[in-house]
RNA sequence: GCCGGAGUGGCGGAACUGGCAGACGCGUUGGUCUCAAAAACCAAUGGUUGAAUAAACCGUGAGAGUUCGAGUCUCUCCUCCGGCACCA
């Protein structure tokens, strides 16, 4: 009897497969295809914990499944070399980035290896390496062609401490998320590309891929469509104008102010005089300052400064003050809004700290009222409390001294009447609604209509009670109380207090207030994104650079866009496609100043301009490199074709393996390279090179990994779990198996070492069984082909829904059953159930497979030997539905037994269930002297009765 | 605040279109083997009452509802995780 051992059956094989490239992926005329992709990784230098292959053997998994099939699977790896964290270290240590770059890449390849990862090694790419950058720069050339690349001076994000700028999408709550420094806002000429364009296709499109909700609910978010109206108000005093942008254009009679965003042109002065032009400038100073981490960590603190100037609101009339304050932002919308206090919180907090007027045009619909009533102010507070919930009033906030509650209008008088008894002397209740009640201890009761100061009122709270007199009108003293938190009301309602639109819904007002604008040519509707053009270049070293040629000489020449370029005047001349790649220079010195290191290179400066042929003075290379997310935008069309060198992938090897069919990678990518990818598949189908505008038709998360100690894996802690050891001791198979059955695929797990132990033995259990011989005879007992089939099944199934967990507990019970007494398996069953096992535990698969067959294990024939590359095993349904069939028998939907029948063709009838159900005592005894009245009968599965 | 996702034994988690809740594994307990231990194997394992492998009741975050029957459907609420957040 020979031991299981992994480490003297796993290396050969792996040998053996890669010798005679068994997982490689022709395309065969005809035949279906699968191409299965992982996110192809940054190799650190940390190398791979066990974490990381996580997802790679799931993926793994099914393009097993899918080869066996009879798919041709397309199922690369390659590296996303280019990045940050060497360029640092090279900083840092002073080695170079290639350097430690290719030590990764080689280390990881060994890592994944070691796994048995079933990739086709031939198509291995690598985004730092010439031959493919090159094609990285044919795309920014692509996009220079079509307008959608572009050089432009506007406020980005700069990182101070890699002495970057960053896109939007790599800006975490206002910090960088390579290194967590706070972002800075800098004006400086950058290239952008023009995502904004394709924002609307990138939205609706979300519908036709299957992705996980999230990740679509997080580009969705990303690209933040709102619907509203652009409104152009008047100056007063003046021919200028200022445009807001609003969605809620039936809150516009409630817009008692404008505020501009600090860097909003209109407050230079330059196109008019502003009265408060010192202060303005004052506070734009001030703005300037913070980051924009400060500006939006102090958001509760709102700060602003009168300009003096005042707009007309082109509703009612009424002039309103123009303010600037840094709540607005000037890279959405217009960068100016309408205030509308009432019906927006952040107009609200600020109209309150600055005393704007407050008015209020949109009623929640009659739906409620709400009162606040103190302790001190009743008689009786619990019997108070009582009556309120007589009358279904959700309180809001209640405590021992005071009460904030809402209820049905409908309940008005109750209300009232309740009240009248219960005012301590000299105090009053109120509440407000549709209107502000107020009932006073006398029993009378006034109503105010739309909180406009009303002397009866106003006089007798002033007479009643001392803490009234400090406030300068009723208004006053109901922003000062606990209404306050109730006075905004930023959902939507009907309107009032706005002339011919009052009684409309918010809805129909939208439309109909949209309407008017445009009849009075002061507005019209608008569609408004959050996405922002994507910022492509860096300042940065380990990276593409950008293929530009500056030349002073060709300004004139009127055939180029000629720019602004360190105070001169040059012409864009793009690197022509033959002169491609423009070659990353290796004599540089990495310290980032600010600039890209590309600059003090002289064998990348000097350089002859492709167009006129002028040299020297006066033309020169772009210096900034490419962000590493223009590499990863395409990578996974250049597997369908990685040794291309004429163009980045044949359209003929495009079209016959992509879109990708199943896309496995981290969710920690919902926005930026999923997003990019997006845009630049739209963009070569817009211009005819593929005819998909997909690229990704499924998405797969993979979860989490963490430490034994339910911390996240990390050097820090102490916790990595190196997959090298794992494999040198428990073996790649057992490893494969134990990340697979751990949890869900998408779920966050810890590491449980007694968990892979209860693996290992389940996998030294097969080879006992399997390679032993210990069960194997000619005849496969009917309990366990029933159990084969079913486990076949669900395999299968459960492969194709990323449901792996469930698929290794099933074959689990297969072993069960077959390892009770009695049960034998036939050499061809046994060889079925090797089979499924194989796309799991590829190693042990094959040499037991090697065993059933008798074969040497030699590399003679092993393309037509394999398990690896046999047909996936067809199940019986007939069989896999089992030989019996047990039928629950409840009584009122209690369980009161179960009978065990053989399963016939049609079904069992109900009348024979029922005679049989009532011939058991645990059934019968439920019914004596009772009535049963009813009977419900789920063929084959469920007989209740009801009585 | 907004948008996603999820709450099931001691733990990870099963449960198809509503139909035996707790599959499978870990852990725990008992046993076999051993001088002993480890490993391996066998058995038990949601909770309460109970001598019980009798029986009953309770059990899928909380509360209501629909239904013969709810982990699954509907409503309200709570908690946790993830993402976005002064986006007008």
């Amino acid at each position: 009897m020979e031991a299981y051992d992994h480490q003297k059956i796993e290396p050969t094989w792996r040998e053996l497969w890669e010798k005679n490239h068994v997982f490689g992926s022709p395309k065969l005329a005809g035949k279906k295809k699968k191409y299965i992709l992982d996110m192809y990784p940054y190799p650190s230098g940390e190398g791979l914990h066990v974490g990381h292959p996580l997802g790679y053997i799931g993926s793994d998994i099914v393009a097993r499944y899918y080869r066996m099939n009879g798919y041709d699977v397309l199922h690369p790896m390659g590296w996303d070399a280019f990045g940050l964290p060497a360029e640092n270290f090279a900083i840092k240590k002073g080695v170079h980035p290639k350097e430690t770059t290719d030590k990764a890449t080689a280390r990881f390849k060994q890592q994944l290896y070691n796994i048995g990862l079933s990739y086709d090694w031939e198509r291995e790419i690598n985004s730092s390496k010439p031959d493919y950058y090159r094609w990285t720069q044919w795309f920014f050339l692509l996009m220079y062609d079509k307008k959608l690349s572009y050089l432009k001076k506007a406020p980005v994000n700069w990182c101070p401490h890699c002495q970057t700028v960053l896109a939007n999408e790599q800006v975490i709550q206002g910090k960088c998320e390579r290194c967590d420094t706070p972002v800075e806002q800098k004006e400086l000429q950058q290239w952008f590309s023009n995502i904004t364009s394709y924002a609307e296709r990138l939205l609706s499109d979300l519908d036709k891929i299957d992705w996980p909700d999230r990740t679509k609910a997080g580009q969705r978010n990303w690209i933040g469509k709102s619907t509203g109206a652009r409104i152009t108000f008047s100056l007063k005093d003046s021919d200028q104008t200022i445009e807001v942008y609003t969605t809620r254009p039936d809150t516009l009679g409630g817009a008692t102010y404008l505020v501009l965003a600090p860097e909003h042109p209109l407050l230079s002065g330059e196109t008019m005089s502003i009265p408060n032009q010192k202060e303005v400038n004052e506070y734009i100073n001030q703005a300037k300052m913070k980051s924009d981490l400060e500006r939006s960590e102090l958001q509760k603190e709102k700060s602003g400064v009168f300009t003096g100037l005042f707009a007309v609101n082109p509703l009612n009339g009424k002039h309103i003050p123009v303010w600037t304050a840094d709540y607005v932002l000037i890279s959405y919308g217009t960068g100016s809004i309408m205030g509308v206090p009432a019906h927006d919180q952040r107009d609200f907090d600020f109209a309150k700290k600055y005393g704007l007027e407050v008015i209020p045009v949109i009623k929640p619909s009659g739906l409620w009222y709400i009162g606040y009533v103190a302790k001190k102010w009743s008689n009786d507070y619990q019997e108070f409390l009582t009556s309120l919930e007589n009358i279904n009033a959700e309180f809001i906030k209640k405590d021992d001294e005071s009460v904030l509650f809402k209820f049905d209008p409908k309940h008005i008088d109750a209300f009232i009447d309740f009240s009248k008894k219960n005012i301590k002397t000299g105090s009053w209740h109120d509440v407000m609604g549709d209107d502000y009640v107020v009932i006073f201890d006398d029993g009378s009761v006034h109503k105010v209509e739309r909180f406009v100061e009303d002397s009866d009122v106003w006089g007798r709270e002033h007479d009643l009670e001392p803490g009234v007199r400090e406030f300068s009108g009723l208004w006053d003293m109901l922003m000062h109380s606990d209404y306050v938190e109730t006075i905004c009301f930023a959902d939507e309602g009907s309107m009032f207090n706005s002339e011919q639109f009052d009684g409309l819904s918010s809805s129909e007002g939208r439309e109909k207030v949209i309407a008017w604008l445009e009849e009075q040519n002061i507005g019209h509707k608008e569609t408004q994104y959050k996405l922002r053009d994507w910022l492509i270049s860096r300042q940065r070293y380990w990276g593409p650079p950008i293929p530009i040629i500056y030349c002073t000489k060709c300004v004139g020449d009127g055939r180029h866009e000629v720019v602004n370029k360190n105070g001169q005047e040059v012409a864009v001349i793009p690197v022509p496609e033959s002169d491609l790649p423009v070659l990353l220079p290796e004599d540089v010195n990495f310290k980032p100043t600010g600039q890209s290191p590309l600059v003090d290179s002289e064998s990348f400066r000097e350089v002859t301009c492709p167009q006129c042929g002028a040299s020297g003075e006066g033309v020169f290379r772009e210096s900034d490199t490419l962000d590493t997310f223009v590499d990863s935008c395409w990578y996974f069309f250049r597997f369908a074709d990685p040794h291309n060198e004429n163009e980045f992938a044949s359209k003929e090897k495009i079209e016959s393996w992509l879109p990708v069919d199943i896309y496995v990678g981290g969710a920690e990518h919902t926005v930026l390279h999923l997003m990019y990818a997006r845009y630049i598949t739209k963009v070569l189908f817009d211009y005819g090179y593929i005819s998909f505008d997909e690229p990704f038709t499924a998405l797969r998360h993979q979860g989490l990994i963490l430490g034994p100690d339910g911390r996240k894996m990390s050097k820090r802690w102490g916790n990595v779990i190196n997959p090298d050891e794992v494999v040198e001791n428990l073996g790649a198979d057992t490893l494969r198996m134990y990340e697979m059955f751990m949890g869900p695929f998408t779920n966050v797990l810890g590491w449980n070492t007694d968990g892979i132990n209860g693996v290992r033995r389940f996998i030294e259990r097969i080879w006992k069984v399997f390679h032993e011989g210990e069960k194997i005879t000619d005849q496969t007992t009917p309990k366990t082909l029933e159990s084969l089939h079913k486990t076949i099944k669900k395999v299968g199934a459960d492969i194709e829904t990323f449901s792996f967990n469930t698929a290794i507990s099933s074959m689990m019970e297969f072993m069960n059953t077959l390892e009770e007494k009695n049960e034998t398996i036939s050499k061809s069953d046994a060889q079925s159930f090797i089979k499924i096992l194989s796309v799991f535990a590829p190693h042990i698969s094959e040499e037991i497979w090697f065993g059933l067959h008798g074969w040497q294990k030699t590399g003679e024939a092993l393309i037509d030997r394999t398990v690896q590359l046999s047909d996936w095993p067809p199940y019986d349904a007939e069989i896999a539905k089992g030989s019996d069939v047990t039928i629950v028998v409840q009584v009122n939907g209690k369980v009161r037994a179960t009978l065990q029948l053989e399963r016939k063709d049609n079904g069992w009838d109900k009348s024979d269930v029922e005679s049989l159900a009532r011939q058991e005592p645990s059934v019968s005894r439920y019914f004596d002297g009772v009535e049963v009245k009813q009977v419900i009968y789920v063929p084959d599965k469920l007989l209740n009765f009801v009585i």
